[in-house]
DNA sequence: CGCTTAATTCTAATTCGTTAGAATTAGCGC
DNA sequence: GCGCTAATTCTAACGAATTAGAATTAAGCG
């Protein structure tokens, strides 16, 4: 069993995959263009990083050479998923609406986003409505020492 | 000026923080103590964390010797504040709604979190109601090259 | 075919985070 | 006051993350 593939994308990694994500397979050029919208780097380095990415699973190569094309394996949906997962766990060690209530309370939301949040809640109220009230127990740390 | 404090606490920082804000000041041994109830550390590198957290600002010493006892300097509160926006600024380019909607959809808020959630943001809309419509614009990478 | 340029690989330096041993200091209790 | 123990300081090692130069490979073009 090779090992669990990788947890959660670094700053850089998040930065490069939010590349792809919106740009779709892009050329190591490509994604170095679009990174230096932001800020100087270096070509090598980017493809320094896309080997590390690619080792982790999180990038694959399509052909080689000069038409080569990288692009995510990960989603940007799970990525996100696993991160504000981590974030949840790690400070509000797993209560999540701990969270959710820092976003509301510290108006990081404006009225329209608001009344938008409350309306999925509505929907979302429905989905598991009266059965399964106790959904999940507070998770308590597991993976510490991969 | 001496620069900026420091920015977020790692994630072992952050696990001293929180025996700090749950038990109050401590000493050493103290807050070793109850480390040890999730795993195995040497005194010393809790001594030498706290020695670096110090120097970051985050804890406080009281006293030396044996009735030396340490504190939190920043407050849980404006902690969670401060990494919470991070990851909406890194991982969603500062769109707060995004996360929120991650927790209600990825069910991660049991029916009663989520009533509760309904609640808390009834309460909120009340405060800032018709007036502010766009209270905060995406806010944008600033604090890149700090 | 061979030149030019993109892409890749190899290698290495730097910094940060984490861990802890060795040595030293400081107080409490007798 | 002296010793036992907690606390502190000093130092160092190690890995991960980030960065990039040098060398090499690959391929499109004329």
């Amino acid at each position: 069993m090779p090992r669990a593939p990788s947890p959660h994308p670094t700053d850089v990694e998040l930065e490069i995959l939010q590349v792809l994500w919106s740009q779709g397979p892009s050329s190591l050029s490509g994604v170095c263009e679009t990174l230096r919208t932001e800020r100087e780097v270096a070509a090598t380095t980017v493809a320094t990083m896309l080997r590390v990415m690619s080792d982790k699973g999180l990038v694959k190569r399509t052909g080689s050479g000069r038409g080569a094309t990288w692009n995510a394996v990960v989603t940007q949906h799970r990525t996100e998923e696993g991160m504000v997962r981590k974030l949840v766990d790690r400070l509000f060690d797993g209560a999540a609406d701990r969270l959710a209530a820092h976003l509301v309370e510290g108006g990081q939301l404006n009225p329209t986003q608001l009344a938008e949040l409350r309306q999925l809640i509505d929907q979302q109220g429905g989905k598991s409505d009266k059965r399964n009230a106790t959904t999940k127990a507070r998770r308590h740390k597991e993976e510490h020492k991969g």
